[in-house]
RNA sequence: GGAGAGGUGGCCGAGUGGUCGAAGGCGCAGCACUGGAAAUGCUGUAUAGGGGCAACUCUAUCGAGGGUUCGAAUCCCUCCCUCUCCGCCA
């Protein structure tokens, strides 16, 4: 959420800087609402202060032993509902404005960084780096053609138990998930990350916390008869870790590795990723998280990123380093690295990990603050993944495909999966 | 799911209509005492939003939302949550 007071006072700086991600917004109307919002605050607690006054009196007198019906009581009485009434109506107009105001205040994305590049799409997205060589023979399998045949999951019995974008991960492909997973966490972990595994199910606060509500309902499943929903990544949980928190200075930073199945409904991908481990209603992801002092927030996030990357690294898979340009930012964020780890069968690299600052943009939603001398502050979030599971398997069957039709997986993975070799059985 | 109890400041805990943002204690910070510390004493110690250069000041907040009242932590209604016992259960 922006600073309601940023509204207020230079909404031509949120115009523009929207503008730089793509986005046409008209902001005097709010910044009219949050004006008026105020005056009516401000006109309601001064007759506010006048009835307290009223009443207190009244409480004197009546203590000095005034006659609860003398005509001094009497007429106080007469001038305090005259005044309730007024507030009253004060109140009704001034609810109305900001139930108002905070929807659309709740609608508005981040503000982009200024270090992060303009662009229009991800089609201007920049490369920053990349790291090792990508296997580029001709007739590579996919991994799902790997898997078949080393019969490491099943897709199509996965809709009679739910429905289409669902796996079974089948005996030595659940290993392998299971083995991923610790490996990935005892990294983190042995970096002073804190390991959490926190509820799947979130409730809707928690969602607008960290910037998933209102705007993305329709992305997450949602239990009809509870306010709670299915998370769809384990920042939504971590976030709300620290919802209304005031985090002594002294503790921060914060750093949270959570490993959590995650949820997303997937809407408007109808076609894409059909086959595979890529695009799923549920799939496993360990998330990083940290809770930053507001001026450390630049290091931070070159940090955890160096954090998801060293995954890869260790895992031997090449990828590319990629920032995206204001046009391709997600809703939360204001700077963002994506993970680009390279699918020989496919032929291309794709998204395994995106590694975002989002300033102060959660913490406000959340309320989480640290305290500075007297005054508190918000603090800083960022958020990346330190991998994503089943994507992380992808690359593995298909960089590490033998043309036997074994798969040879990463020497870091031994102690782990307990063989270095995946064979048809 | 059934029966009961309860939600007050960082924590414990008083407060059942009247200057209550809330006694007291603990914790924490500062000061005094000390060679240093403990003990002791004094002072301070919530958050949000307005106004003021500031000292400061106004408003709101006692689980949440409504209601009664000149006035609500206190009374009434609805909801949420926690605890105990029973049942069920990994």
């Amino acid at each position: 959420m922006l600073d309601q007071r940023l509204v207020r006072d230079n909404p031509d700086l949120i115009t523009r800087e929207l503008e730089r991600r793509g986005l046409n917004v008209d902001l005097q109307p709010l910044q009219k609402n949050a004006q008026v919002q105020r005056s009516l605050e401000e006109q309601r607690s001064t007759l506010q202060g006048e009835s307290n006054r009223i009443g207190k009196q009244v409480g004197i007198l009546i203590k000095s032993g005034a006659s609860p019906s003398s005509q001094e009581i009497e007429e106080l009485r007469r001038e305090g509902n005259k005044i309730k009434q007024k507030v009253a109506l004060l109140e009704e107009q001034e609810k109305e404005l900001s139930i108002n105001l905070q929807k659309q205040l709740l609608s508005l994305p981040n503000l982009p960084s200024p270090y992060c590049p303009d662009g229009k799409n991800e089609s201007e997205n920049k490369e920053i780096r990349s790291w090792g060589t990508p296997r580029k023979e001709k007739s590579l399998l996919k991994h799902w053609e790997i898997a078949d045949a080393l019969g490491l999951f099943d897709s199509e019995r996965s809709v009679r138990i739910a429905q289409s974008r669902f796996v079974t991960l089948l005996n030595h492909g659940a290993r392998l998930e299971r083995a991923l997973i610790n490996f990935m966490l005892d990294l983190h972990t042995k970096k002073g990350y804190l390991e959490v595994m926190p509820p799947v199910l979130v409730n809707s606060a928690s969602l607008t916390g960290s910037g998933q509500l209102p705007k993305f309902a329709e992305e997450s499943f949602r239990c009809a008869d509870d306010d709670l929903w299915l998370t769809p990544t384990a920042e939504v949980p971590v976030t709300s870790l620290h919802r209304n928190e005031i985090i002594p200075l002294e503790q921060l930073p914060l750093r949270y590795v959570a490993y959590t199945p995650c949820f997303r409904r997937e809407a408007g991908s109808y076609g894409k990723d059909t086959r595979g481990l890529i695009r799923l209603h549920q799939f496993n992801k360990v998330e990083l998280y940290w809770f930053v002092h507001p001026e450390e927030s630049l290091d931070a996030h070159e940090q955890i990123t160096s954090d998801a990357e060293s995954i890869l690294q260790a895992l031997e898979l090449p990828y590319r380093v990629i920032e995206l340009c204001t046009g391709d930012l997600g809703f939360s964020a204001s700077r963002t690295y994506d993970l680009e780890v390279w699918l020989p069968g496919a032929g291309a690299f794709r998204e395994i990990s995106s590694c975002s600052t989002c300033n102060d943009f959660q913490a406000r939603r959340s309320s989480i603050r640290t305290k500075e001398g007297k005054s508190t502050r918000l603090i800083h979030t960022l958020n990346g993944s330190g991998l994503a599971v089943g994507r992380t398997m992808a690359a593995l069957l298909e960089t590490g495909q033998q043309s036997d039709g074994s798969v040879l997986l990463p020497e870091a993975l031994v102690p782990y999966y307990g063989s270095q070799l995946i064979q048809p059985q």
